[in-house]
RNA sequence: GGAGAGGUGCCAGAGUGGCUGAAUGGCCCGGUUUCGAAAACCGGUUAGUGCGCAAGUGCUACGGGGGUUCGAAUCCCCCCCUCUCCGCCA
């Protein structure tokens, strides 16, 4: 959420961050909650006079005279009736603000590039050498499936498309990514955490996924719950409500967990393989900072390079862009994504993304900290993934397979597997 | 799932209709004292928001939301959370 200060400030500011995210719906809010504040910082005043009129009245009222206080009573009672219309009007307004100024989006940084969706997507770095196969290599799931690591048609059996169930070698790969992922950021001071994966709306909403990312999501409506899509929601909603201290700051965690993703929309894209699944384990950097440009930007790119240690570790080629306005979220202000070489897309495929927020979502989680001086700020908030597996697993077994359909491990994995340096069996 | 207890400031903990934005103690900050320190003593110390150059001052908030009342931390209703006992269970 923003501060309602710059809606009243820059409010052009704030429309042209809505177009330039290609939220047009979105742009009328940002007039909706400077309409609803005026009208509220009109009627405040007048309210709280007739508030402190009445409290007044109503100290006075015990030591007055029977006939004074009747009469009194009487003046009190009309004042009271007049005040609860005005006290409901402003509690409407009030709903009504905070229902608009939560859906105007957060404004994209200037270098955030223009753009629709992520075909325009910018190129910052290009890292590693695509590897030329001296045969056809093949895709992940042909692999997967003739090894016997991966069955889709059991998993659709039993739970529908876009899910999986993994086997053996891979079960014990996408495993072991993870741990690396974990112990990598464990080095590197993050603290480990195992968040919740069922959270109350409360948390969808303070960092950024509600409303707008209902249907994105799946829900226990029975219990009021909703099943994380990342585990950013609990991990960034940890300090919700609190005020930090300075010398807290910056909080770093590392998140493992299940996701869930409904994949709304998405029917007939990315329907083979690994790529796009209603469930798969994440590991997440999160980061609560003190709010201070500089200080985010500079943790943001140490996030991002925390995920391109690993790829680099793996062996991986991969690319950096810079997220256009079209494919960023409403609470961003920023988003670097990763994306690393899949042969089998003949592409860079999204593996990664670190998101900034500023305080964006720390003012809708009224996530606060204490300066050496002075009142309480809304904090920063960052995040990034480390690894998202089985989604990992796809430039893993293609990039790394052997044309006999067996597969090399980087040697940063191989000691989750006792030392070997290859899995699966000649096949091909 | 059943029964009960409770949620007050940074912390502990009073407060059961007006004099309480909130006793008392602790923490922290400033000062007195001291060669210095400790102790002691004095003072300050919740957040949000409006007005004001400022000093200051109005309003709101005692888990959240409604209600009763001239007046609510205190009474009533709904929700959330914590704890104890019983039952069930990974």
């Amino acid at each position: 959420m923003l501060d309602i200060k710059v809606l009243r400030e820059r409010p052009e500011a704030a429309k042209a961050g809505a177009v330039k995210k290609h939220m047009p719906d979105r742009v009328e809010a940002v007039d909706k909650a400077l309409a609803l504040d005026a009208e509220l910082r009109e009627m405040t005043p007048k309210l709280d006079a007739m508030r402190s009129e009445q409290k007044a009245g109503g100290k006075q009222i015990g030591k007055m005279s029977p006939e004074e206080r009747e009469a009194f009573l009487q003046k009190q009672k009309q004042l009271k009736a007049q005040l609860q219309g005005l006290e409901e009007q402003e509690r409407q307004l009030r709903s009504q603000l905070l229902e608009q100024l939560s859906l105007v989006p957060n404004i994209p940084d200037d270098e955030v590039p223009a753009g629709k969706d992520d075909a325009e997507n910018e190129e910052v770095r290009r890292v590693g050498e695509v590897r030329e196969f001296a045969f056809e290599p093949r895709p992940h799931y042909e692999i997967g499936e003739a090894q016997g690591w991966l069955d889709f048609s059991r998993a659709a059996e039993m739970s529908g498309s876009r899910n999986y169930i993994l086997f053996g070698d891979l079960a014990l790969l996408h495993d072991a990514v993870l741990r690396y992922a974990v112990e990598l950021l464990v080095d590197r001071g993050f603290t480990p955490v195992d968040p919740p994966v069922l959270v109350r709306d409360a948390a969808m909403f303070g960092t950024g996924f509600f409303p707008g990312g209902e249907e994105q999501t799946y829900r226990c409506e029975k219990d009021g719950l909703n099943l994380i899509g990342t585990s950013e929601v609990p991990v960034t909603s940890l300090h919700s409500g609190e005020i930090l201290g300075e010398k807290d700051l910056p909080k770093k965690y590392v998140a493992r967990s299940a996701c869930f993703r409904r994949e709304a929309g998405t029917y007939g894209k990315d329907t083979r393989g690994l790529y796009r699944v209603h469930q798969f384990q994440k590991v997440e950097q999160v980061i609560v900072d003190v709010a201070d440009k500089a200080t985010s930007l500079d943790h943001h790119h140490s996030i991002v390079q925390n995920a391109e240690d690993m790829l680099q570790a793996f062996g991986l080629p991969y690319r950096v862009v810079n997220v256009c306005g079209g494919d960023l979220g409403a609470p961003q202000a920023m988003k670097y994504d990763i994306e690393t070489w899949m042969p089998s897309r003949q592409s860079y495929g999204e593996t990664h993304s670190a998101s900034r927020f500023y305080d964006y979502q720390a003012r809708r989680l009224n996530l606060r900290y204490r300066p050496e001086k002075g009142k309480p700020i809304f904090c920063h908030t960052l995040n990034n993934t480390v690894a998202a597996s089985p989604r990992i697993l796809i430039p893993l077994i293609e990039n790394h397979q052997n044309a006999d359909g067996t597969v090399t491990l980087p040697e940063a994995l191989r000691r989750f597997f006792g030392g070997r340096e290859v899995i699966g069996k000649p096949v091909f």
